[in-house]
DNA sequence: TTGTTAAAACTAATACCGTTAGTTATAATT
DNA sequence: AATTATAACTAACGGTATTAGTTTTAACAA
């Protein structure tokens, strides 16, 4: 009632896989035949772990989100106010610079609707909340905010990755200026 | 010397083509057979025109980034200061939700760092970079706020149209204020 | 008017992808 | 030692982009 496989592959070690090589060679390169080979299984063998490409994609933004509250969470320690929201900040960037292939898996899930995908991502939305309350925002207006934030965080990743900035102009000082602007009118919102 | 073909078919109307299937089912059915059949050609009569799926998304791109383009330089005439950073930020948002297939195509292409691609890209920088001339900031400051206008419209954008924001919450609302609050922010910077 | 030429269509074939169906081997439990 | 559930496998299908080679078309030149 308990078997046994003949490799034994378990989900976590597939999702690894596939992260891997986003990262390596983007996402568009996370095919079932790569990640089979790579794994050195044939490509149907996966149905066993998850439903099809497009489960694997659901799979994998939730593995990916969950990668980043990682890194974002322990940023948040010790650290209130302006120097709060820079650190999470920071520690944003720094994931997509480090794993872009990851962080566009994210964004890649086939319903991002889906309870599972939701509930991953639902504890970046509350723990970016915690870090706005120093700002005391009234009513809908942290939420507001929250929703700011994550904009200005995605967008500029995004757009960095993908190459949207072109001008020979330092990215980081960018990023610094952009949320401190953002920070203070939030405050005096 | 110059010929005509049996259809003649010209590079906008195959662009226009791939730009409605784009915003009715979405930009992955932006293949070379659909594109085909929607023409009433065969896939390989395609290469005469652009070179392979890839020149395609390079074309389509570039296309994209016109007609939001088109849409942006108007909302900006007769305005100034924060009213004409508010008008284009609208008509960004807006044109996004209208057509999500075309703005998904115009991140979409093979290379970013293409020229043409660049060129195309170059003028609405250079737009935004006029309507923000208002506050006369000094400097490298002026391309920093660019990118950080850049980074709210398209990471707001594309979250809304991902389905990432999921609370209810009035999104007409969150996004206001959030322009609001990054202008005062700039403002004071 | 006729012949040439270049553009743009076509057919045929290939390779790769995801997917389904059905089968086999494994290994823990009974 | 027999059972059983898991996870591997092979084989086959349909859809995709792509390449090679061919044919049709229509404008230009003679």
């Amino acid at each position: 009632m308990s078997p046994r496989p003949k490799v034994g592959l378990e989900l976590i070690e597939i999702l690894e896989a596939g992260a891997e090589i986003a990262d390596q060679k983007g996402i568009q390169d996370v095919t079932l035949a790569n990640l089979a080979k790579k794994l050195g299984i044939r490509p149907p063998s996966l149905y066993n772990h998850f439903d099809g490409l497009g489960g694997l994609r659901k799979e994998l933004a939730i593995y990916g989100i969950e990668r980043l509250y990682e890194v974002l969470a322990p940023a948040a320690i010790g650290v209130s106010g302006d120097e709060a929201v820079m650190m999470i900040s920071k520690a944003y960037v720094n994931f997509v610079r480090k794993h872009p292939g990851i962080y566009e898996a994210t964004l890649m899930a086939p319903d991002m609707e889906d309870e599972e995908v939701q509930i991953a991502g639902s504890k970046i939305v509350e723990l970016t909340v915690r870090v706005l309350q120093a700002y005391k925002l009234e009513g809908d207006t942290a939420l507001h905010a929250v929703r700011g934030l994550r904009s200005i965080l995605h967008g500029f990743s995004s757009l960095e990755k993908s190459g949207g900035f072109k001008m020979a102009l330092d990215l980081d000082e960018s990023f610094e200026m952009i949320i401190q602007a953002y920070i203070n009118g939030i405050r005096y919102q």
